[in-house]
DNA sequence: AACAGTTGCTGGAACTGTTTCAATCGGCAG
DNA sequence: CTGCCGATTGAAACAGTTCCAGCAACTGTT
């Protein structure tokens, strides 16, 4: 559409300065360079090279940690797979360290020679999302949803199969069952809690505040969870905990309390990968595919370049699925006592010197 | 250096006909491209857009299975992070999808617009690395090793603190150490045996055959590693893994066996993020970083780059380190008998349609 | 046999954006 | 007033790509 000879007449300015302007040079007066900018991003202006359009996708992340969990890797392993089919390549980019806060979402993509962004959420990123969208920037937006249609967005849809899963608890027998998810606010947190809720709701038995635990989204996290479960006077025979790592660390906890799983209390992981397989029992979980919907997200974002415009609120939701494995059965027939994390300390015990693995597992960096 | 316009001089076509060769645009004849790649490599072509040099750093990877292990994850990370320095940009590349086999190793990444490349190296890609160092392009291996000088790389010196943990094991009192690894040869696969083997002879100890377990390097294979373990009529009372995820699923298969760790087995892994965590008990394991390699590697590939000439032969070594933790301790004082594996799956009964774990894990894409 | 249409391949020219080099402007010391 | 210097800018030269037109060879039709 616009070229940088177009804005230069319209800015009032050479071609250089406005090459310049949008490349960031700092030789350029702050004055000029946001009249050019100002043009720009009236034209809309979207870069390219040589006649060609770049073949770049960004895969976008904003924070400290870029990718650090077994998730993003799994997404971002399916984003590559899937760009194939279009001939894309992925470029990851990290809003927070390179994006100048005087340009727009659009610059910043067009300075990094990306045609559309595949965004990583988190729960701050909301607004980002939107923002990008509302600059009409071919985009989506990894697991999340969002009530206005203006977002293109992809998820998975874990309500259904959570009530399910809680169900199957409540079928085996349980009647005290506790739930665990990470406490970011985000969309699939509530997804599961109401699952949980509309399970209990089903079988009318109660909803109780103080079986609902919110914890850091690590081992260390669901470790603390399943403390805390140990310690309860009435202790819930099962609980569902939501999220992959806090899964595992559950896991660990009730072997390092001496529960055993499932006869002590049965456990319920989400699982997006195949953490579930690494635990002993092998993880009942609720499951979702990173891996396909980063394939399914490249796949709509190519095509969407592809064909043109940006389709507005493009929303896909994939289903989960629930597999039973080894770590649910019927409950106990009485609750074992709760064991004191000292004793059982003394069954196996820490070598001198052991660094404690409690502590920040993912936090470290 | 040279420019399409030189090219086409050489080759005698305009330099419209260059253009299309090197982009491998089908219409042109094949005799013809021949002729210009032919050219162009002599020439050593660089291509440059628009007068400027891209900054994007190729994250290169060749197989099915683009990014699967946490390992890669974390080096992915680390790049992410190095590259920051130099105001580089990753981008994810596969040889195996995107190379032509007609095109030179520096043709396929100046296409893709890349100036210097992080090789993930596979038994099988050893060759291509040194044909890539070959034809001079910057690049550096990751996690290998070259007898040669002729090729940059950076890898985790693991020998010494493999010794080191089994000479630890050996302190503790073991005499039967076993010794399991992925069935990959590549260069991680001897250090660690070698650091076995070394601890052995250093105190006396036989070093047998059928103590060595090659497997795949999955949580299936360390499983299996540990079910032939625990068959074994002179059982070893210990053993080190020296793979993340076999570790991972030995530890499992104790489990399941009804095998304690460590008071009737000492396990001893090998991590490379912070999966030694995530098992209970906490492994004892010799680790190194994985996160830090691509780190590193980032950074001495865009100084290679800022630099000018790629130098040859540039090879570092990060130090392993030693972490003991809960899953090492005395031997028995007596092996238990060894247990089948049906009768401890009677203690906890796999319900009904339950998909067994054991299978692919890694494998299934 | 003549003709029109199609396909494969190529090049000129026009176009994209970037960088080099020189010019201009304004301030300031001598 | 003069000369110097740094900040800012633009003309021109350059990078590579693609549109469009041309040419030649082939194919089917009349």
């Amino acid at each position: 559409m616009s070229s940088v000879r177009e804005i230069a007449e319209q800015a009032g300015v050479s071609i250089t300065t406005v090459s310049r302007a949008l490349n960031n040079d700092n030789t350029v007066n702050p004055k000029t360079r946001e009249r050019v900018l100002a043009v720009a991003n009236r034209f809309g202006y979207v870069a390219t090279v040589g006649r060609r359009n770049t073949t770049n996708l960004g895969f976008v992340y904003l924070g400290e940690q870029t990718i650090n969990h077994p998730y993003d890797c799994a997404v971002l392993a399916g984003v590559a797979q899937g760009v194939d089919e279009c001939r894309f390549d992925v470029v990851v980019l990290d809003l927070r360290r390179d994006k100048r806060t005087d340009e727009t979402y659009s610059q910043f993509f067009m300075r990094k020679g990306v045609r559309g962004v595949i965004i990583r959420t988190m729960a701050e990123s909301r607004d980002i999302c939107r923002d990008i969208a509302k600059e009409g920037f071919p985009h989506i937006v990894i697991s999340e949803r969002f009530e206005d249609d203006s977002v293109c967005c992809i998820d998975c849809e874990s309500k259904s199969d959570s009530r399910r899963a809680v169900e199957y608890l409540i079928a085996l027998g349980h009647r005290r069952i506790a739930f665990a998810v990470h406490n970011v606010p985000d969309r699939d947190h509530n997804d599961r809690l109401e699952g949980y809720r509309e399970a209990l709701a089903n079988h009318d038995l109660d909803f109780r505040d103080d079986w609902v635990f919110r914890h850091q989204y690590t081992l260390a996290g669901g470790e603390t969870v399943m403390k805390m479960i140990a310690s309860m006077p009435e202790r819930p025979t099962a609980v569902y905990i939501a999220d992959p790592m806090m899964g595992v660390g559950a896991v660990r906890m009730a072997h390092e309390l001496g529960l055993n799983i499932p006869n002590d209390i049965s456990i319920i992981g989400f699982d997006d990968t195949e953490l579930r397989f690494s635990v002993y029992p092998t993880l009942t979980a609720v499951c979702q595919d990173a891996y396909t919907i980063g394939f399914e997200a490249a796949l709509l974002l190519t095509r969407m370049i592809r064909d043109g415009a940006v389709r507005k609120g493009l929303q896909k939701s994939l289903p989960t699925f629930f597999e039973v494995h080894d770590s649910t059965g019927p409950p106990p027939a009485q609750t074992a006592p709760v064991l004191s994390l000292a004793r059982h300390r003394a069954v196996a015990p820490r070598p001198a010197g052991a660094r404690n693995g409690d502590g920040a597992l993912h936090e470290k960096r």
